[in-house]
DNA sequence: GTCTATATGTTGATAGAC
DNA sequence: GTCTATCAACATATAGAC
């Protein structure tokens, strides 16, 4: 029994994550998630105590798909553009998903998020955001990406051009969003 | 009694206004509005019928706003570079309230939204991202402002820069949305 | 015309069955 | 150890009181 639990846990976060970048924490219900698993709502309370411990365990999650994402482009060896190019695909990826980024989910539904979850949510964003900064850092130094501002700044609006961005996709369209992605690798070079 | 009537209409847009900006759509509740009236949570639905009703007169409210800020900024006949500051400092306001600005926060909740309001919020982007663009395209005839992209695409780029920047200033604070907001003037000169 | 008492469904969560 | 029957609280919404 114990593979199927762990079998059933990772799914519950599996699932949680789809939903929170499709509805939001606040429209997604433990029903939701038990439905597709074709268990009672209630059994999902046994791999996660209550609703916040679950978006723990979401948070938690995602930060380690970044630190994976991180070692990968790292150990690619990849010039700093093609790994930019390769992060920026994952945002590519959420809008054909009719998803927005975690970070934006979590950043608009913060003001009704649970205190104890505010600070992963602090954690996750300064990991993604100083991911983006090393590789623009990198590119900057090797004369390979030519960008005005300090890579801080510049990932800064980097980040918020594709969270808002696939956002904006949702209502307007991928065409805009695609808009937006080429204006924004043309401005590294 | 028409007079109270519309007052306390007027009233619950007004609230309603407030909430779906620090909240979101679905994380607001009659009773939320009600309370804040000293009415009960159901006299809410005499004045809109449903939710969805309210969440249209929201929109529709919205939509007045920036129809009444284009017309005011219009006859200002303040320079370009101007004119979008005061647009900016629409966004710098909604970071001092711990809000969001009303299109993130339906485009965060878009898939939750209920069908006959969706149409609306394609409008109020519309919109709002014509009045920038036409500010932007009017500062590039003049020579005013300089940017390598079309009115539109830079309008694009400015308004996600924006609407992701208030929702990140919640988590990291106010000083990346400024430095955001900075980055973003000195873009354009 | 304006609002309240009440209904109905859904939510997250507890206690206990297997 | 894993899940289900059940609950109390809250959601939106209707019927009807004033």
């Amino acid at each position: 029994m114990n593979a199927r639990n762990t079998d059933t846990k990772e799914e519950i976060v599996r699932i949680g994550k789809e939903l929170i970048k499709l509805y939001g924490y606040n429209a997604f219900s433990y029903a939701d998630i038990s439905k597709q698993l074709n268990i009672k709502n209630a059994a999902v309370h046994y791999h996660f105590r209550g609703k916040e411990d679950l978006l723990a365990g979401i948070l938690e999650d995602y930060m380690n798909d970044y630190i994976s994402l991180g070692k990968q482009l790292q150990a690619s060896g990849l010039p700093a553009i093609r790994k930019l190019e390769k992060f920026i695909e994952k945002y590519s990826c959420l809008v054909d998903n009719k998803s927005i980024c975690i970070i934006g989910s979590v950043a608009s539904d913060y003001n009704t998020l649970p205190e104890s979850v505010k600070e992963k949510t602090t954690q996750l964003i300064e990991l993604v955001l100083s991911m983006v900064e090393k590789t623009l850092q990198e590119g900057k130094k090797s004369g390979e990406l030519i960008f005005p501002e300090s890579p801080r700044t510049q990932a800064l609006l980097i980040m918020t051009n594709l969270a808002a961005g696939v956002q904006l996709a949702r209502i307007s369209g991928k065409k805009d969003y695609d808009t937006i992605k080429r204006a924004l690798i043309r401005q590294l070079k």
